[in-house]
DNA sequence: TCGATACGTATCGATGCGATATATGATGGA
DNA sequence: TCCATCATATATCGCATCGATACGTATCGA
């Protein structure tokens, strides 16, 4: 997904600033599967204001220099579902974590014990921050009785799920690997 | 992790030609969680000829044109090592389907149940390639003796472990998703 | 008081992707 | 039989995007 349609998307949820904007691919509910970066936001949200598809008004604020709401407009609300009809580009994983395990052999086993542990702390982690927001939403539907959206959920439990699969497994095979690098240092020796 | 690293990781398991070092992130062992294309492969391949870090020679072929046959200097080697003590980047997971999904309620019913069942079979492809790959690798050992990549083989199960995962809970949550939408749809009639 | 963090907009250089060009042989379906 | 597609192989171009940086104020804790 490019990034004006990633701006597209967070604007029909909303106005916002380009700064809410870049929080909404760190903290908000497309964190786990989609991001961005300021320098990509706001030379789109320029461009989609030049192309009518976004309006932006100025919001001056005291001490801080003023913001810019953007909202998004008839057209680039029709732009966004037609972004919709376009299929998607298969899901990519990347991790530098499993390029240096790949060569695990080639570290020492405490560096590899290292970055196991920070690993699945930070994937444990992932899991807390979306179950947390997760929980918060259905306590609220609960409470007010206003119906959840149901892609909004599917979505964050397939991110709590993989979360939790990889932090699992890294916990259930770490013995293992260190146990088998000591072996094949032994081996080399 | 930036290409130059990558090529000298594959060369570092063998020589090989530009076209090798593509299919090594396409089919090969890095497949699931790194990824380079031509675009960025040959200029690397031409800076780190120019920076002594590995050496070329042409190779003859009937009929087609001429092959380079990459191959790491000890100068490459020492890069690579040093490559591996960088701290890694964080993981990183990248899914349009999810984008999407998450705006299911402006989809077509109908699509949303085509956009899950494509990515469930294509999950599913996945697990049976890099579970038959690493099947033969364990046969292979089994039959001459020769020890398994301890990295090699934690890498490629991680692989396995995620893709099952997600697979698993696009299965598991299908077909309630799609009820849902349907009632959605209803309740705004 | 001083550094870190949050808010907020903006740009620049480098990196890397995807498409395309150029060749040729093999394979396979209409 | 013929034509399309795929596999082998190298290479480049334009564009999108990232990460770092710049600029400026306010707040909060050590």
């Amino acid at each position: 997904m490019d990034v004006r349609t990633l701006c597209l998307a967070v604007l029909s949820k909303g106005e916002a600033t380009g700064y809410e904007i870049k929080k909404a691919f760190e903290e908000g509910p497309f964190a786990h599967f989609q991001r961005a970066s300021f320098g990509s936001i706001y030379p789109a949200l320029s461009r989609l204001l030049a192309e009518g598809l976004v309006e932006a008004h100025a919001m001056e604020q005291d001490g801080r220099p003023d913001k810019k709401m953007y909202r998004l407009t008839a057209q680039g609300q029709a732009t966004f579902h037609a972004a919709l009809t376009v299929d998607p580009e298969p899901d990519q994983f990347r991790s530098d974590l499993l390029f240096l395990l790949f060569f695990a052999c080639h570290l020492p086993p405490a560096r590899a014990a290292t970055l196991l542990d920070a690993a699945t702390a930070s994937y444990r982690g992932h899991v807390a921050r979306v179950s947390g927001i997760k929980a918060e939403r259905e306590a609220v539907s609960n409470a007010t009785g206003q119906p959840l959206d149901p892609g909004r959920e599917f979505v964050a439990g397939f991110g709590i799920t993989l979360y939790q699969a990889a932090a699992d497994y890294l916990d259930a095979n770490r013995d293992a690997l260190l146990a088998d690098l000591q072996g094949h240092a032994e081996a080399a020796e």
